[in-house]
RNA sequence: GGGGCCGUAGCUUAGCAUGGUUUGAGCACCCGGCUGAUAACCGGGAGGCCACCGGUUCAAAUCCGGUCGGCCCCA
């Protein structure tokens, strides 16, 4: 869908005029998903196997492997028609990508935002890797977790305990502190026998509403109480053991008193480093317990919980546990559990930049307008600083060499290399750079890179400026930058839109993009989320051969893109029937027309036929309408509008002028009206051209064959000089007149085929004549006129409100609304001058009286109340009128009979019309006109042995056909 | 716990920033019509407490507050 949406604007704007500097693709080669495919195809689990098997063989194989996946992609871009070079795609892995990432790293170390810390990082113990917060972000997943209270016995008092909780037992021998919020009131609680510290606020909830509560005091008066160490296998440093104090502590979840491991919680981290202690961490690397005081040493560090509960039950050091859900990190590629570690890592400080960050969003165009403020700048409001480094083997390599002294540098060229070593890279991966060492410029000791490589996201947020090899090969971003459009689904907040934002803003101090169109997912049928693990997911290939590109792209334009949308089989097929199916039909009637006449079309300049300079209007008017929906990126209000008119040209401006496509010779009018809908499908191929590539193209080369894909046409150009609003508007009261005379007909059995003697019309706008004969066909009435108010073949008559009228009249009431009911105009005369009426020495005010406007015999009426039209319809048909009509009836079952013949329009033929008497009458007024109508040389009334015997109306009519 | 979006007919939706006729469409359904575009087309009918409750206002689908339901993000 997101491949739908620039499409359209990359062809869009091309048409348009604008160069298009990049129209290329992009790549991401490195990460974490292409090193755990090499690692599933060869069979490793640890880092250790990939190492003895050799990084440069590793790398070799997830180079390769990354190919593949573009050439799927590649094929899913082609089947929708993503008009994109991807002989030029960028790719992250070229040295010259990397080569502007280092340059831009190297830029961070100078301003001390690149920096090396100690941090608890989310740590993805199989991987053997940290993930970044939105790495993180993608993984959460609901999960049953233990939920313990444990029990902290107060140091020198018998049965007193600090109560905490905790869905972490395994990080309970790591235990160094219990922290308490000052502001926060605690209770003391007697429970069978036992003493309970814990905050008020929860102590019901915990113990019961007849909670025995023993002696309250606030969080400042446990501060420094000493406690016993809860799991005694690992020795407590010294300084450890005592209630702190945490900011962080509330009463939102658990007892108000936490469990603090310094090893495992950024918080608990925090405090640790307050206290300046050594870290209890028992894990290792792999997430395994590796301490043989640990009776589960060995373990997974999850697996090691239930074990823990059921010792720590044994010694009665649990109040209650339970299982309960919560949403817990997993890494996102490979489903292991993440486990907070402390690691030493690289990062950018983004925190520190966090104004810049805002300010500049409020220059960012978004698309829906709600995510400036809303979801992104929350989250801008809140950066981290970003875990850059990753323990791993594929991806770009960290730029920075340090020595023994733990001097660093950071490298920022290829050239700047090989000045420095004396030797030019030729791959910036590792092995390879690893190699590479040189003299430290302050001690003289050998300096070595950081083993690391970087985020992979680091990549996708290098695009404005690593893929144009920036500052090496392009000089300046100008022209590139800030890029004009942007568009992913709104996953990507947190992801690309978020760290394109952050690099920019950090290298440039500038936007990496000026208008961002976030849209939401696809889901299935039934409205859900589609993944893998349900196995719901349509994959792209399939439903494009499934439905075909252009019904998807209109798909995907129906309805707002940042409204999560369900496929719909059906809606598919709607949308590509109104747009694809009217539009081919509009062609196909005008091919099969133009064919004849041998017409081609090649423009149009003016025309007097009312209906083509209408549709002409209407046409320039969408176009208008259509520009500014592209130019602000609104691509499913653009696709709205030019269905509309599409709709409007197949059912009002095709509609009516079909007789104009028939006379026989190629005349001024006919070779008009072909100019104008020529004009109108021309501009309509060019609309949907940037919408649904493949369609257009068709049938523009099918109406200017030779000229090239509609692709590489230019955008039209509004031609205000054919706009005529006040026309569009009177046709506007035509259709609605034509709606209700269709109307009143149909509710008087009266068939479109039988002429009327007179439709009267009163109306604010008054047609032009010539509407009224375009119009006029479809109206088939001998008469339409105008009429003012007082014409209105209407009678108005009184009506009381009796639920108004009834209490107030009482007895007499029968009386006066006889009289009311019987008048004949002249009480709703007074009623008007006056605003009451007198009746029985009664004073009746207007609010207990209706005026009623009733239909003179004879007429039917119907009102449009927003145009303010109301139409009347003459009911009477007399003899000729019917005659006439029955003529028509004759004539189309002769046109039936034709094309059942299946003759060419122009065949002449001979005709008899066989039937009683009448039939005699109506075929000596009507005869003529049933020969001009029907092609026919001769007209007899005899029976034929070829005659047809056709029912009209009741009447039994035989009719024979033969061409001549 | 915090934040965001959404809730209009059986389905897909327009209208909502700037309150103002009877909330418009399309599909599906039923009825009728048209027929030199016909595996099209047109008209009509039925179907809406505009999620709910309050408030502001002469007037609320629209503005404000709250509730409920669905989805998403963060912790």
């Amino acid at each position: 869908m997101t491949r739908t949406m620039k499409d359209s604007v990359l062809r869009y704007h091309y048409m348009a005029g604008y160069d298009i500097h990049r129209r290329t693709g992009g790549w991401d080669c490195h990460g974490l998903p292409v090193e755990i495919e090499a690692e599933k195809h060869f069979g490793f689990k640890t880092k250790k196997e990939i190492e003895d098997f050799g990084i440069a063989k590793f790398n070799e194989y997830c180079r390769e492997s990354i190919f593949r996946y573009i050439d799927e992609w590649m094929e899913a871009d082609q089947k929708i028609g993503f008009w994109v070079d991807h002989e030029k795609a960028y790719v992250t892995l070229r040295n010259e990508y990397i080569e502007s990432e280092w340059w831009a790293l190297k830029s961070l170390f100078d301003e001390g935002l690149l920096v090396r810390d100690y941090k608890i990082v989310p740590y993805c113990p199989r991987c053997e890797t940290s993930l970044s917060s939105h790495e993180v972000s993608q993984g959460y997943d609901d999960v049953k977790d233990p939920s313990v209270y444990v029990k902290f016995k107060e140091e020198g008092k018998e049965n007193t305990y600090f109560l905490a909780w905790t869905t972490t037992p395994w990080t309970l021998p790591s235990n160094q502190f219990l922290a308490v919020n000052e502001n926060i009131e605690y209770s003391l609680v007697e429970h069978e026998n036992e003493f309970f510290y814990i905050a008020s606020a929860v102590a019901k909830k915990i113990f019961g509403p007849d909670a025995k509560i023993v002696n309250t005091l606030s969080g400042k008066d446990l501060l420094n109480r000493k406690y016993e160490q809860l799991i005694p296998f690992l020795t407590a440093p010294d300084n450890t053991m005592f209630v702190v104090s945490g900011e962080h502590v509330n009463v939102d979840e658990g007892t108000g008193i936490v469990h603090t491991s310094p090893a495992f919680g950024a918080e608990d981290f925090e405090v640790g480093k307050r206290y300046g202690v050594e870290m209890l961490n028992p894990i290792n690397v792999s997430g395994k317990f590796s301490d043989d005081r640990l009776p589960w040493n060995g373990k997974f560090f999850k697996d090691a919980d239930l074990e823990i509960t059921i010792l720590l039950k044994k010694e009665n050091k649990i109040l209650k546990s339970e299982k309960i859900t919560h949403s817990y990190p997993f890494c996102y590629r490979c489903g292991t559990p993440l486990i907070y570690y402390p690691l030493q890592a690289w990062f950018i400080k983004v925190s520190t930049i966090r104004k810049k960050l805002l300010d500049n969003n409020q220059n960012i165009n978004w698309l829906p307008d709600h995510l400036k403020d809303g979801r992104f700048g929350n989250f801008l409001s809140e950066a981290k600083d970003w875990s850059l480094s990753r323990n791993r083997y594929w991806g770009t390599t960290l730029p920075v060499w340090t020595c023994s002294n733990d001097h660093m540098k950071a490298v920022g060229s290829i050239a700047e290399l090989e000045q420095l070593s004396g030797k030019k890279p030729k791959d910036l991966h590792r092995p390879y750079i690893d190699e590479i060492t040189f003299k430290c410029s302050q001690c003289n000791e050998t300096m070595h890179r950081e083993p690391y490589v970087i985020d992979t996201w680091f990549d996708s947020g290098s695009a404005t400026y690593a893929a144009l090899h920036y500052p090496f090969e392009t000089k300046r971003l100008d022209s590139n930058f800030p890029i004009n459009f942007i568009t992913e689904a709104i996953d990507q907040t947190r992801g690309w839109f978020y760290t394109l934002h952050v690099i920019s803003s950090l290298l440039f101090d500038q936007n990496a993009y000026k208008n961002a169109l976030s849209i939401d997912f696809i889901l299935d049928e039934q409205g859900r989320k589609m993944s893998k693990s349900k196995g719901n997911s349509v994959f792209a290939l399939d439903f494009l051969n499934e439905h075909g590109p252009d019904p998807v792209r209109a798909f995907f334009l129906t309805g707002v893109p940042w409204r999560a949308k369900a496929i719909d089989k059906k809606l598919i097929n709607e949308t590509s029937r109104r747009i694809f199916g009217t539009m081919a039909n509009i062609y196909s009637f005008f091919a099969s027309n133009a064919n004849l006449d041998g017409f081609h079309y090649d423009k149009y300049d003016g025309s007097d036929n009312v209906l083509d300079r209408w549709i002409v209007s209407r046409t320039n008017s969408v176009l208008k309408q259509v520009a500014s929906q592209m130019d602000t990126f609104n691509m499913h209000l653009a696709l709205r509008s030019v269905t509309e008119l599409i709709e409007d040209t197949s059912n009002f401006y095709l509609r009516l002028s079909r007789r104009r496509f028939w006379s026989d010779e190629l005349n001024t009018e006919k070779a008009n009206a072909y100019s104008a809908l020529g004009y109108v499908m021309e501009r309509i191929l060019l609309m949907l051209a940037p919408l649904t590539p493949f369609f257009a193209d068709y049938l523009y080369l099918k109406i200017r064959p030779g000229s090239g894909s509609v692709h590489l046409q230019k955008y039209p150009e509004v031609e205000e000089k054919f706009i005529n609003t006040e026309l569009q508007a009177e046709m506007g009261v035509a259709a609605s007149i034509m709606e209700m005379v269709r109307r009143l007909r149909q509710e008087n059995s009266i068939k479109g085929r039988q002429p009327v003697t007179e439709v009267l019309v009163r109306s604010g706008t008054r047609l032009s004549e010539e509407i009224l004969s375009a119009i006029s066909p479809e109206l088939n009435s001998k008469d339409i006129r105008f009429i003012e108010d007082y014409e209105r073949p209407v009678t108005r008559k009184l009506k009381l409100v009796l639920q108004k009228a009834a209490p107030v009249l009482k007895g007499k009431l029968q009386k006066i609304k006889a009289q009311v009911e019987g008048d004949q105009g002249s009480l709703v005369t007074l009623l008007e001058k006056d605003g009451k009426l007198e009746l029985e020495d009664e004073t009746l005010p207007a609010e207990f009286l209706e005026v009623l406007e009733i239909p003179n015999p004879g007429f039917a009426t119907s009102g449009d109340t927003k145009l303010s039209v109301e139409v009347f319809l003459n009911l009477e048909i007399d003899t000729k009128l019917q005659n006439e009509g029955f003529a028509r009836e004759i004539v189309r079952r002769i046109q039936v009979m034709r094309k059942e013949l299946d003759l060419q329009y122009d065949q002449k033929i001979d005709l008899s019309v066989n039937g009683d008497s009448v039939l005699n009458t109506i075929l000596s007024e009507y005869g003529d006109w049933i020969k001009s109508e029907t092609l026919a040389a001769t007209l007899t009334n005899e029976k034929m042995d070829d005659s047809r015997e056709w029912d009209i109306d009741g009447d039994k009519v035989l009719i024979s056909v033969r061409a001549i």
